[in-house]
DNA sequence: AAGCGTCTCTGAACACCGTTAACGTGTCAC
DNA sequence: GTGACACGTTAACGGTGTTCAGAGACGCTT
């Protein structure tokens, strides 16, 4: 067991800290203790904690191009991206308020974006443009980031106030009228099954748009 | 002249602040100091910083609401839903960090939400279920957000190290291979037109799911 | 006019934050 | 052995959100 800290060492426990504690709770001094050090030993590793968060973020989207290599190449655009997208949310999922942290991040490995030209190639062999993969990948890319900040929104709102999102109370609060608005409240539903209607509705407008 | 602070004022004079200064110089002691008082003073109006933070976040969707109010209805959901994309972009895009900071957040006022009710009735009118209004509404939302995240965060990218978005510098970067990437990376526009084009493709997708 | 209460703000303080500087160690090369 | 270097320590600085006792100001009753 060779005593020591080093750089990945500091951003995996700092991925779990912000899961333990959520982002308030990542302080350098926390992390520092997690890690059996006193703080400013972290600096000599990290110039400082805006790189710390930097690092978490490029590790989380390496995390995410590993799980997408791990998928098996699917018959076209339609698979891929739909792979692509399960993939990203999911890895958000992972970490709290992971979407709001890591998305729209500084990535700091070349790999990360590499990891693209595989697809383009599938794609632009079967018949599009690069503009027009790019697109697609982009507009995948700020669905799912969107959609996942509401839905740990919500997720972590039920948790701290559960009556809030009760449909009785919301309906109190939001007062006379507004019917629609409160029956499609009720019909709403959370999760997987939302969140694949709603990719689908995306995808199909690439199909339209682009072709397919 | 009447001295003293109210709730309001404190909510738009931070929302100065936080465009004059970005989220990190919107400190308590900053802001009381702009509103000519000591910072424990906003105390009595707000019981934390939170809360600050909500009342901000509702006080932007209350400019939505608002802005949108102002825009005539449209000949019919791919209109209406347009308009409201593009309102809540430029109110997002009126604020440092506008969409991070922003989305998500809990909406402290029912009139915001009650503010989809016409829109509602005029699209179940036309054939769509509440449950289809509600989706179509949030998919338009998901992408906005996470569109403008991308935006912002590339804008400021942008301004402090203008080296890292020349297409020169990222070739570079990228390394050998990634001529696909590469070259969609050439083509990438910004703002506006980019805007439009990925909204149609949503937009688009809407009309094949749920009919138009 | 005098006193009382309520509203609004201040001064001082607390605990914690990110970060820097100076100062030990231990290990390895020569 | 001795210097150089990697890596950690302790101590401290300025700044942060927040709390709390009290100071003024203002209207209302007496």
């Amino acid at each position: 067991m060779t005593k020591g800290i080093t750089r990945e060492l500091i951003v995996t426990a700092a991925l779990e800290l912000l899961d333990d504690q959520g982002i308030d709770g990542l302080t350098v001094r926390a992390l520092a203790s997690r890690l059996d050090v006193r703080a400013p030993a972290l600096y000599w590793h990290v110039r400082n904690k805006q790189e710390l968060l930097d690092e978490m973020a490029t590790e989380v989207m390496r995390r995410v191009t590993a799980a997408f290599a791990a998928v098996p190449p699917g018959a076209g655009w339609h698979d891929d991206l739909t792979a692509y997208a399960r993939v990203l949310r999911s890895e958000y999922l992972r970490h709290r308020d992971g979407a709001r942290v890591f998305s729209g991040t500084r990535i700091t490995e070349p790999d990360v974006v590499r990891m693209k030209e595989p697809l383009f190639e599938r794609w632009t062999a079967s018949g599009w443009k690069p503009a027009d993969a790019d697109d697609a990948v982009d507009v995948v890319t700020a669905f799912v980031v969107g959609f996942v900040i509401e839905e740990q929104e919500r997720r972590q709102a039920a948790e701290t106030d559960p009556t809030r999102y009760s449909t009785a109370q919301r309906d109190a609060w939001l007062g006379e009228g507004a019917s629609l608005v409160k029956e499609a409240g009720h019909l709403q539903d959370d999760g997987d099954q939302r969140f694949e209607r709603h990719l689908d509705i995306v995808l199909e407008g690439l199909a339209a748009r682009l072709g397919g």
